[in-house]
DNA sequence: TATAGTGAGTAAGTGTTACTTACCTAAATC
DNA sequence: GATTTAGGTAAGTAACACTTACTCACTATA
């Protein structure tokens, strides 16, 4: 409780909403650290107190959203027994944590990719964890015969991440609503019983 | 020819391969405007006679290299007969040029998405003149009954450029080798036949 | 109960960066 | 033969990310 305030003063805080919040209108470059200040009622100088620059400032905002995502999907699967059904629920809360949260999104799959720090951020490290859990689970699917093993795990899984992220990527850019039910079942159609006749 | 020559000043061209060369090993924004004059020996300001600002010389950039990718995939499809092959052309030349044009791939899949302005650039129609002609084929090949018509057409086409996109992802991002055959029938497989059992 | 230390926050810089302006020169156009 | 125009230069400038040196308030301890 102590050590919670410790870490977290409120400038740190109201430096993050602010971001944030202009992250929400706005991309990452057109925001300016004056901005981020006068949004949080800071000086410019608090900022660097907290983050080493900018770009950390993305990466510890994407942590914490992404925490939130990981916990909700991790407890989501496991409810479910067959390979499938836990990756369907992959499909459809990973389509919905990106609808519902459109600040974690843009940042995600538009922001951090582009330069090399992100990959040793501990945001990413989170990433490959969820993207180890999915490979666990098409590994199982594999096992079990309920996934066909003809084709390399690796491959599919980066399908599978490739249709959720690109099937909500136009709704994210240009703000746009997802119908997540029809999208996630369709794909799930699509990859598991395939889209030819 | 002197129209061609008009339009293309060395300068100009001088200016895009430089960007270009830098684009290969940097990111965008750590590249400046500084290195890009010194690297095509010419000032700073001549860039600004021929694009708007930086970003315009990415899109413009990005243009040139996107006008190849698309006369490649459009000869390729005019070959084949059914659907679902020319989706299967479309996903390996796809594969492809974004394993044999690093630079290329990394504007189109990295760079660009995150700034507004450049779905108003002209690289961006070529963009949709692509992601159109993809949908054409899906619509045919559903009306054929090569497809299944119950899942959304525009979220076929979603999942079929996610899978892409997302395939060399990693290995645009890390420099590593793509394995296009392998690669290319696993993805065919998974989006025509299915990943289920 | 002084005092030394520490964490939160400020104010005023600084070097770099993208971009601008004014200018030069040579060739094409009238 | 005068003038517009296209290719290119040089020397700026405002704004930006980031730094430095400094308060002030609180707290642990001698």
């Amino acid at each position: 409780m102590l050590n919670e305030k410790r870490s977290h003063p409120p400038g740190r805080i109201k430096i993050m909403k602010s971001f944030s919040r202009l992250m929400a209108k706005n991309d990452f470059h057109s925001i300016t650290t004056a901005q981020i200040a006068k949004n949080a009622t800071v000086t410019e100088g608090l900022i660097y107190k907290y983050f080493k620059d900018k770009k950390d400032l993305l990466y510890q905002v994407l942590n914490e959203h992404f925490y939130e995502f990981q916990a909700k999907i991790e407890n989501r699967i496991a409810n479910e027994d067959t390979s499938i059904r836990q990756l369907e629920v992959i499909i459809y809360s990973s389509l919905e944590s990106y609808a519902d949260n459109r600040v974690f999104s843009k940042i995600l799959l538009l922001e951090v990719r582009n330069s090399q720090e992100f990959f040793k951020s501990c945001a990413y490290e989170r990433v490959q964890h969820y993207s180890r859990t999915i490979l666990k689970i098409i590994k199982t699917g594999m096992a079990n015969k309920e996934l066909r093993s003809d084709i390399d795990a690796l491959t599919l899984r980066k399908v599978i991440l490739g249709a959720i992220e690109h099937a909500c990527l136009g709704e994210i850019i240009f703000g746009r609503e997802v119908d997540i039910d029809q999208v996630s079942t369709d794909i799930s159609t699509i990859l598991f019983n395939g889209a030819g006749i």
